[in-house]
DNA sequence: CACTGTAAGTGTACGGTGTAAGCCTTGTCA
DNA sequence: TGACAAGGCTTACACCGTACACTTACAGTG
């Protein structure tokens, strides 16, 4: 009888820690959305009490930091003998990536922000590869922040994407009825409904390289 | 008696609508941010249990889309006679402005998207003048999600801008302890927490019409 | 071997949330 | 006067995060 039970345990639970628990925790937002995740629902996808996850993490908040500083260390960082052009498009894009497998990343972040050990190291390397560019600090700066916000911006947009998918065919109809009050919406819609976000990212990013090209002079 | 109770009722709360409760409903998040807002403190920010509300409003989805819209209603609509990029520029200051005056606009635009009545008007005065200026559905679709991935990015930063101010104090102590870890972050901290973050978007917002104007040709 | 301390999973409970259902008061109109 | 609807209020439910006290299993020590 012990002994089932014991096997059971091993069997069906290996020890809890917080590594478990945050890989727990992002696989159910990747399924579920992030919304969803509950401490109760965490712990019955571990096979464990709600009140469990507290013997191996502080709080909720705790689980959500790991999980984006958990995505944070999947982005490769960009390689700093390259030329700044090359790594800021390559790690723009490898970010994107990420933020689009995980799109509740960009919610998290913003409810939070995030100084987490990965998502510092990955900061902190960008910003790097834009001084040793020769940008001024003021200039690195600005660089950081435009990308940052254009990287948040679409990702944001994607993740939000309404325009998408099964939420498109309601639309339409929606929009054919109000055509003549949105005339140049409704024209675009196929184009925003059908929207590759990475394609449209990487437009930006080179307009956005190119610009700051510019003012390195 | 019964006119005491009259006067107070009329004193203290005008008759409950579906615009007062939005009113009050922005005026709370404005001052205590949008997620202590509940149906419950709504309901006594009016004078009112949160029952209450449900006979003005569907539920508490309902009231967070009209705040946006409310929002959105509060943006200049840009001019068509002027010149494109003046047009853009004014507008995309204008819509920044008020996303900093309710930082809460861009959490809720991300968890729910939206297509109120404002906000589609919006898009579809700016997607006219992208096209009257020129610009092909492609391109005048790319430049918008440009522009708003660009706007919602920099909102987005602000608004979780956990480098500024009070924060601050607290981790320029915890970054100088990491100072050697990540020195470029460190460097550029001072830079981060004094962000204006209508300078820095004002800056990119040249580069990318720049940008959009060659690829106009 | 028993004893004790500790780590970790569990059960219960509390105050919060959104909201369904029904009640009660009020003003309007036939 | 009586029916009726509008718009408040009360109660109740299921869910949430988590404090706190409990149990259980193991490790270390005499």
């Amino acid at each position: 009888m012990t002994y089932d039970v014991w096997m059971t345990v091993i069997e069906t639970r290996a020890p809890l820690n917080r590594d478990r628990i945050i890989d727990a925790a992002v696989a159910y937002a990747d399924d579920h959305g992030v919304e969803e995740l509950s401490m109760r629902k965490l712990g019955a996808a571990l096979g464990v009490e709600a009140m469990s996850l507290y013997n191996h993490v502080a709080n909720k908040d705790d689980i959500l930091d790991g999980m984006i500083d958990h995505v944070f260390r999947t982005i490769p960082l960009p390689d700093p003998e390259q030329d700044w052009r090359v790594s800021v498009r390559t790690t723009g894009l490898a970010a994107m990536e990420q933020f689009s497998a995980h799109p509740w990343v960009v919610h998290l972040l913003m409810q939070r922000g995030n100084f987490g050990n990965a998502s510092l190291t990955f900061m902190n390397q960008v910003l790097g590869i834009l001084r040793a560019a020769g940008f001024s600090d003021e200039e690195a700066h600005h660089a950081w922040q435009m990308l940052a916000s254009h990287t948040m911006g679409y990702a944001f947009q994607q993740s939000s994407g309404s325009w998408h998918e099964k939420e498109w065919d309601g639309l339409e109809e929606q929009l054919s009825r109000l055509g003549d009050r949105f005339p140049h919406v409704v024209a675009l819609a196929p184009l925003l409904a059908q929207c590759e976000f990475g394609t449209e990212y990487a437009f930006g990013l080179e307009i956005i390289i190119s610009g700051l090209e510019a003012r390195l002079g």
